[in-house]
DNA sequence: CAGAAGATCCCCT
DNA sequence: GGGGATCTTCTGC
């Protein structure tokens, strides 16, 4: 399989988080080292929904509040993880996208699980369920803050290849989840999913949202 | 099935 | 000192 080049991420991010879906995020805890054990170690999963947080002027963004040391990653380079902690308990895993300075992120929100699903922490629910959210697939591939600015672009603890792509047909898009405080922004159709996947963190609305 | 509430801790003021 | 890009459990219909 083939790693998703730096190209990918230094892009708007927008156009980044519509084009993550259909690629497949790989952890791999012992660093992605050679051996006939390589390949048993992997914990994958197709990304299924993201949402888009874009710079300073995104109330929903974190970085709306300044550049501080939580919100570095997100200025930094294209293609590194930014992972947080929320509520005290849940991780998030983000995807920087470009240019540098410009401090925008997809959060990637679930995961269609692939490659072993029996070696995942378990929540509640179906199989199919065990990374239907953010928290959920963090807690399922074992991300925590250890990974955060991990290089996405190269083999390593967590990186991110090439699937199929998603196309427009079965693009869905909706307002971004758990932003409400943001006014204005939280009502940006900046949630994309895949149509149809049993994996999504919740259902996105009928109606088609305006730009 | 919907709504409410609790858990829990890092980050910023 | 307060709040959060969540998830689970419990309640009541």
């Amino acid at each position: 399989m083939r790693i998703l080049p730096a190209e990918f991420y230094d892009r708007p991010v927008l156009d980044v988080a519509r084009d993550l879906l259909g690629m497949i995020l790989v952890r791999a805890p012992n660093g992605g080292a050679a051996g006939p054990d390589r390949r048993a170690a992997r914990l994958s999963g197709r990304i299924v929904e993201v949402e888009a947080y874009d710079g300073e002027a995104d109330l929903a963004c974190h970085a709306s509040k300044g550049r501080t040391e939580r919100t570095e990653p997100m200025f930094g380079p294209a293609g590194r993880a930014y992972v947080y902690l929320v509520y005290g308990m849940h991780h998030c895993l983000n995807v920087v996208t470009g240019p540098v300075g410009h401090p925008a992120a997809v959060l990637v929100r679930a995961l269609e699980p692939l490659e072993g699903t029996d070696r995942m922490e378990r929540g509640s629910g179906p199989p199919a369920t065990i990374a239907a959210g953010p928290g959920r697939l963090t807690r399922a591939l074992g991300i925590d803050l250890s990974q955060n600015r991990a290089d996405l672009r190269a083999p390593g603890e967590l990186f991110i290849e090439a699937g199929e792509p998603v196309p427009d047909d079965r693009v869905l898009r909706g307002p971004r989840i758990g932003v409400e405080y943001a006014g204005a922004w939280a009502r940006k159709p900046w949630r994309f999913g895949v149509r149809g996947s049993s994996a999504l963190s919740r259902p996105f609305p009928k109606k088609r949202a305006a730009r």
